[in-house]
DNA sequence: TGCTTGCGACTACATCTGTAATCGCTCATT
DNA sequence: AATGAGCGATTACAGATGTAGTCGCAAGCA
């Protein structure tokens, strides 16, 4: 259990407890966001190449997230419709507050100066950026 | 256990080997780059209150930190004096990489959009954004 | 209708992590 | 020199993770 401290975080408290997704996992998740609800068969052609795992190895990940509540499946034929019960934007969330705490003291500044610093930012992304601020200002 | 090789921290190379840091780990080496050169009981006094770490727990983690590579030290009397071996700024930027690589698919500006949308990054923090994207244009 | 085969469930297992307790050595003290 | 106290080293151990093998059942084939 981590302690927790100061939780700046105000009215948007909607935490139902997301499920902790490992490195691996994530890769899988993001699979399934990006394709929608898919069989353990998809999946796994869909990452084959890009990953080195085994068929079994995409399927365990796949059983454990099942078991976390990140995934929910449907049977249909002797098959699982697999598909993601979370939404991608609030792991992101999750994942990147935890990383922004941990590694930059939670000032995301920081993390941008890293970044921009270490010249791995490709001017579209810099543009984006430019823009998100912008468009932040805005309102 | 010898001491390894003086962290080059040159510029941005890809450094060969930077130890894997897991997450408490990353609490107990942030308290070493802040203080610089410590002993156990000064990071155990420094992270008492903040952590519910007993005394132990902070030693098996530098003990650890220390089998990575990623702590030295030095004897002194019957007390060591540990130290950063690794640069912060290159442990940061390794962490950060494999990060957004994981969660963002290696892109910043999702990164950045996502904690924008939700409205956490404090006006201090967008400001230092903006300066950094500004100082980055000059360039 | 029994056989094959493709799938998911269950099982495995070495590491890594978080979290500590206990041992043993060295200094300082008597 | 013997003793006690403070440190680091060694050991522990459960849960998470990466990585995968084996088993049993259901679907379709023969």
């Amino acid at each position: 259990m981590t302690a927790r401290k100061s939780a700046p975080t105000r009215t948007h408290e909607k935490l139902p407890a997301l499920p902790a997704i490992s490195d691996a996992e994530w890769v899988v998740m993001r699979e399934f966001w990006q394709r929608g609800d898919s069989t353990a068969a998809d999946i796994v052609t869909a990452l084959e190449g890009r990953m080195h795992w085994k068929p079994r190895t995409v399927q365990s990940l796949i059983n454990r997230l099942s078991g976390k509540g990140a995934l929910g499946f449907t049977k249909v034929g002797r098959e699982h419709l697999y598909r993601p019960l979370v939404a991608e934007a609030d792991c992101r969330m999750e994942a990147s507050r935890k990383f922004v705490d941990r590694i930059f003291g939670g000032r995301l500044a920081p993390l941008l100066a890293c970044f921009v610093d270490s010249g791995e930012v490709s001017t579209r992304d810099m543009a984006r950026l430019r823009e998100i601020l912008a468009e932040a200002k805005k309102k």
